[in-house]
RNA sequence: GGGCCCGUGGCUUAGAUUGGUUAUAGCGUCCGGCUGAUAACCGGGAGGUCCUGAGUUCAAAUCUCAGCGGGCCCA
């Protein structure tokens, strides 16, 4: 007999079954030759623990897998984790108090890079326990782990596959730059802290050469950037104009003029020319600073020092000629690039200006800001000086300001191959289809090229040896290293693979590891292939891959979605994954962001301490659709909460009388086929519905369809109506048959649905199932699919409809104030409906049990129309009359004058003009009766007691008082008493002795007190009723 | 600034593909009731500018446009 749901008890001891047997092997030896379904885990990044948001991504694709599992399938169920990258490091940093690169240079590489492999692994058994905790399933004792020596030589692959595409290249580009980790940091990191920061805004003149006392006006938020300028870019569609102020011509926008005068506070200036941008290019200045920065003097690419022309110039702010450093800026890279000018960046690693930027070298750029503003003005060039706010890219982990540097780097060409990549995303089922087809398409469209190496420690080393004949190796395995007389270290990692030297072929030099580490990102898109141990190991691969499916979080738009796709193609010109389901965050119940500093963090384990992992799982999965944003609400835990206590005391109800009748779990369907009630081949019906909109929901992942679904059945068709329905037969004493079927009938129900529920809940389905069935697990169980011979959509509809009237006539019953309890003889149902009718004539036994009346007929009641005079129009209408009217309207049939009243707008009462404001209508019930009304009808609820109803309804008075005493006095539910009623209604009593004794389990009722009763007095509806109950032994 | 998503009683939500009676349900709240599986449950009441505005239409929560607010991504 099970105890009170107590989910952290019972999860408990399931987690401890699973141990014991071993599931997950169990479970791979089951399926082994099963189809094959390869689904890949988006690794977590190894620097905390799970959160809630963690937890919803796996709420969301454990039951897939479970689900497939049932099925028949292989899954491939291996967690992986990601345990490289900067975060780490900084972390890492913190404990060490290092500032700089130079200071891990000098506590030792070695140690630093050990240090984060420690605290990579050291969250690995705190995830790995939290999702055995949470009820997953899968090969924990075999992670992908991205430090593994292994998978960093199958990820090597890739730069391989990539060098002999000719899709890897080193060059020199202006890439996003933190000074402080001294290192690049690729698009999206950077653009992921922007701040509001206080910045100088100066304006200066350059002046143009041959043009005496012209100049050209630019704007810059950056002065630092200055020594570097080697260009002004116009844009080439818009108007510029040539204007003269005081004794000097300006060049700027012409849209911008005056307000640019106005900040100026130049009032006395008048235009000279207009000319079109595209006419200002090749227009010579001078470099304002080529003193300090002797090295302009020596540039001599032809375009240098000139205005270009390009289409990225806005007229938002500034002067609408742009400072162009193609050294310090991507667009301004680009227009470098296009136009030939140097590319010009006189700044090192730290931020520091470089021997080239003349005067500036050695000050750190931030500080030489006003140095060079100062020089600006003493040289008669500044404009204006100023401040502004505005946002402003910084380190994503560090927080130090960005800079943009050229340097020389490592690039994935991507650029070359998106529309390949496009072409191949089509192939991908994305779910919803948005997050593929427009983001996911629109961020492929505009992706750049992949600046891949990063200059730091802790990461995958890049494969490539460089030898100073200028020749390259990129190597894809250790056996390549070895063949190339590379020795190959215990750890691929820094600093031990930089040790490796490798004979040129060439020249038969040492050729050198270039120093670099890829992009944290890379490490998990090369997952689709190394997590399998690809390319030494070439069988699983060759079963597994493509994926199947893959979930992620929507910001893996641009990460993991986007390095698996690109890594993917390039090594194996195809799209890696076949399903994606894109889910969205969580936040806090009022939609905020979570965060440690607003205190509304939902931890994962208080929930699942709190409720059980059940629970947890099935409200992450069941409040809102997956690409839809969570608003996690404790309220609504806990109505999926008491979900979970009602299904349990609907199992704890069929088991308890079926224990008590020993009833053999093992009878099948079919012997009871022809004493199943129309109420047991209703839920029969439903269950397989349920099952069918269940695989449905599975097939096109609107996974939370399939929860909301469940709960709707236990609540409404299972708890609340199956047994209610079947309560009484359950209450039946010896092998009665239709006892057994609602036994055999229940049993069915439980069996199914708790297969349904198993992948989403998978402890108390467990627990349920194996109860009743002798399996190893329900996890190892097959999927049953739905029975559609069991179907019968048509018994769905009819009981729905008498569902309706049911709680119609209840409603009427408390309108009328008649209890339940008290049985009526009849119930007229009127209605036009032939489905009405159809439900009606087939199921009128539930209606007549439910709604407790003898009778339950067809038909209409005729309701009495009455008509009030309205004495506030009637008096000044007709003022002496009135009277007479009002008594004209009581002889005339209602019905007439309202149908007149309706048709004419008036009614001509015996020479009285009535119009119908002078009279209201009003339906009058026939006396006896109550009514209510439901969707497709009305319930007239006769209620006229009689004698013999009323001897019922004192019985059934009688019987509920006996029950409770029964509670009260604690006895088990099968054991029999005796009892007695002392009232002045025995004669009543005992006109339903047997009922009585009967439902109460009374060996004998008496009518007098007996001293050695436990006994209580009653006041039933004004009567007295003194009862006693004693237990039989 | 651009792309994508979202906005429905106090709260969480259904309904948008296919425009169509009185906008769904749960929680909460108020009133009444039931109960030998149920710390459950049942009946009823109150509670709505369906973010705003314009348009299309006989008819808009739903379609179109513009705006406001929030989120993710990008610049």
């Amino acid at each position: 007999m099970p105890e009170d749901y107590n989910p952290s008890s019972l999860e408990t001891k399931i987690l401890k079954n699973w141990d014991d047997i071993d599931i997950y092997a169990k479970l791979k030896e089951l399926r082994s030759s099963g189809p094959k379904f390869y689904f890949l885990d988006g690794p977590p990044y190894m620097n905390g623990v799970p959160h809630i948001g963690h937890a919803r991504t796996r709420a969301l694709r454990d039951p897939v897998l479970k689900y497939k599992s049932m099925n028949g399938y292989n899954v491939w169920h291996q967690p992986g984790f990601d345990m490289h990258g900067l975060p780490i490091e900084v972390k890492i940093e913190e404990i060490l108090g290092t500032k700089t690169k130079s200071d891990i240079e000098k506590i030792g590489t070695e140690l630093f890079i050990k240090s984060c492999k420690e605290r990579g692994l050291s969250f690995l058994k705190i995830w790995i326990d939290f999702y055995k905790r949470f009820g997953m399933i899968g090969d924990f004792e075999n992670p992908y782990m991205t430090l593994s020596n292994s998978y960093i030589e199958s990820s090597w692959y890739f730069f391989k596959k990539a060098w002999e595409k000719n899709l890897l290249y080193k060059g020199k580009a202006t890439v996003a730059w933190c000074p402080r980790c001294e290192t690049p940091l690729s698009g999206y990191e950077a653009t992921d802290e922007y701040k509001d920061v206080e910045d100088d805004s100066i304006y200066v003149k350059f002046p143009l050469v041959d043009r005496p006392d012209e100049y050209i006006i630019i704007w810059t938020t950056t002065p630092w950037t200055i020594p570097a300028n080697v260009a002004v870019a116009v844009n080439p569609k818009y108007e510029y104009v040539r204007v003269k102020a005081g004794s000097e011509v300006w060049i700027v926008a012409k849209e911008l003029l005056e307000k640019l005068m106005l900040l100026f506070e130049i009032e006395d200036y008048e235009i000279i020319e207009t000319i079109k941008g595209k006419n200002l290019l090749g227009l010579k200045y001078r470099h304002i600073l080529e003193d300090e920065v002797p090295v302009h003097k020596k540039f001599n690419e032809p375009n240098a020092h000139t205005i270009v022309v390009t289409d990225y110039v806005t007229l938002e702010d500034g002067t609408g000629c742009v400072h162009t450093a193609p050294g310090h800026g991507p667009d301004d890279y680009s227009a470098g690039v296009e136009f030939k000018l140097p590319i010009f960046s006189p700044v090192n690693e730290t931020g520091n200006f470089t021997d080239e930027a003349g005067k500036y070298k050695g000050m750190y750029i931030k500080d030489a800001n006003d140095i060079i503003i100062d020089d600006i003005e003493d040289k008669g060039f500044l404009v204006l000086r100023d401040s502004v706010f505005h946002r402003y890219a910084h380190c994503w982990r560090c927080k130090s300001p960005l800079l943009y540097r050229a340097s020389d780097q490592w690039f994935i060409r991507v650029e070359a191959i998106k529309d390949q990549i496009l072409k191949e995303n089509k192939k991908v089922k994305w779910v919803p289809d948005w997050a593929g087809e427009k983001r996911f398409h629109n961020w492929i469209e505009g992706a750049r090229d992949w600046c891949i190496s990063r200059q730091r420690f802790w990461g995958i080393p890049l494969p490539i040896w460089e030898c100073s004949c200028g020749s390259i190796e990129v190597v894809s395995s250790l056996d390549e290293i070895a063949s190339l007389g590379g020795i190959i270290p215990d750890d691929l990692h820094k600093p031990y693979i930089d040790e490796v030297k490798l004979k040129c072929p060439k020249c038969s030099k040492n050729m050198k590891r270039v120093s670099d580490i890829a992009d944290v990102w890379f490490d998990s898109g090369a997952s689709s292939w190394s997590s399998l141990g690809y390319p030494k190991n070439k069988d699983i691969f060759s079963e597994f891959f493509p994926m199947d499916f893959i979930t992620e979080g929507l910001d893996q738009t641009r990460g993991w979605f986007y390095t698996l796709m690109l890594e993917s193609y390039i090594v194996f010109d195809r799209a890696p994954y076949k399903q994606v389901l894109m889910n969205d965050f969580v936040l806090d119940q009022y939609g905020q962001k979570m965060s440690k500093s607003l205190g509304n963090v939902v931890d994962p384990k208080e929930v699942i301490a709190k409720y059980g992992a059940d629970v947890t799982r099935f409200y992450l999965l069941w409040e809102i659709a997956p690409w839809d944003k969570l608003k996690f609400n404790w309220e609504n835990v806990e109505s999926v909460s008491r979900t979970f206590n009602i299904l349990w005391n609907a199992y704890k109800f069929v088991t308890l009388y079926m224990s008590l009748d020993k009833f053999d779990v093992n009878t099948p369907l079919s012997e009871v086929k022809k004493s199943l009630r129309d109420e047991d081949k209703w839920i029969l019906s439903r269950i397989n519905t349920l099952t069918k909109e269940t695989e449905d929901n599975f097939d096109t992942l609107d996974l939370h369809l399939i929860p909301r679904k469940l709960k709707e059945f236990i609540l409404e068709d299972l708890s609340r109506w199956y047994i209610r329905l079947v309560r009484e037969r359950m209450w039946l004493e010896g092998d009665d048959r239709e006892k057994i079927s609602a036994y055999v009938t229940s049993l069915y129900v439980f069996k199914r649905l708790t297969k349904l529920l198993a992948p989403i809940s998978p402890f108390i389905s467990e627990e349920i199932y194996k109860n009743f069935i002798e399996e190893p697990s329900i996890h190892l169980s097959n999927w049953d699919k739905h029975d559609t011979s069991l179907i019968d959509s048509e018994l769905e509809a009819n009981m729905s409809i008498i569902r309706t009237i049911i709680e119609g006539t209840l409603h009427a019953r408390q309108k009328a104030g008649i209890k339940l309890r008290w049985p009526m003889s009849k119930a007229i149902v009127e209605t036009q409906d032939k489905n009405v009718i159809k439900a009606v004539n087939t199921l009128s036994e539930i209606i007549k049990k439910q709604i407790n009346v003898k009778e339950i007929v067809l038909g209409e009641v005729v309701q009495e129309l009455e008509i009030l005079p309205n004495h506030k129009s009637l008096g000044p209408k007709f003022k002496g009359d009135a009277k007479k009217v009002v008594e004209l309207l009581k002889t005339h049939n209602p019905c007439i004058i309202k149908s007149g009243l309706e048709k004419e707008g008036f009614f001509d009462l015996d020479g009285f003009k009535i119009s119908p404001d002078d009279v209201n209508f009003n339906y009058l019930l026939p006396k006896g009766y109550e009514l209510s009304e439901f969707e497709n009808g009305r319930i007239y609820l006769y209620t006229e007691i009689t004698e013999e109803l009323k001897s019922e309804a004192i019985a059934r008075e009688v019987i509920r008082r006996i029950q409770e005493m029964r509670k009260q006095a604690d006895l088990n539910v099968e054991e029999y008493i005796h009892s007695y009623v002392q009232s002045s209604f025995e004669k009543e009593l005992k006109q339903h002795q047997d009922y009585i004794k009967r439902e109460t389990r009374s060996k004998t009722l008496l009518f007098s007190k007996d001293n050695t009763f436990i006994e209580k007095e009653w006041d039933i509806d004004g009567d007295k009723f003194l009862i006693g109950i004693k237990k039989l032994n």
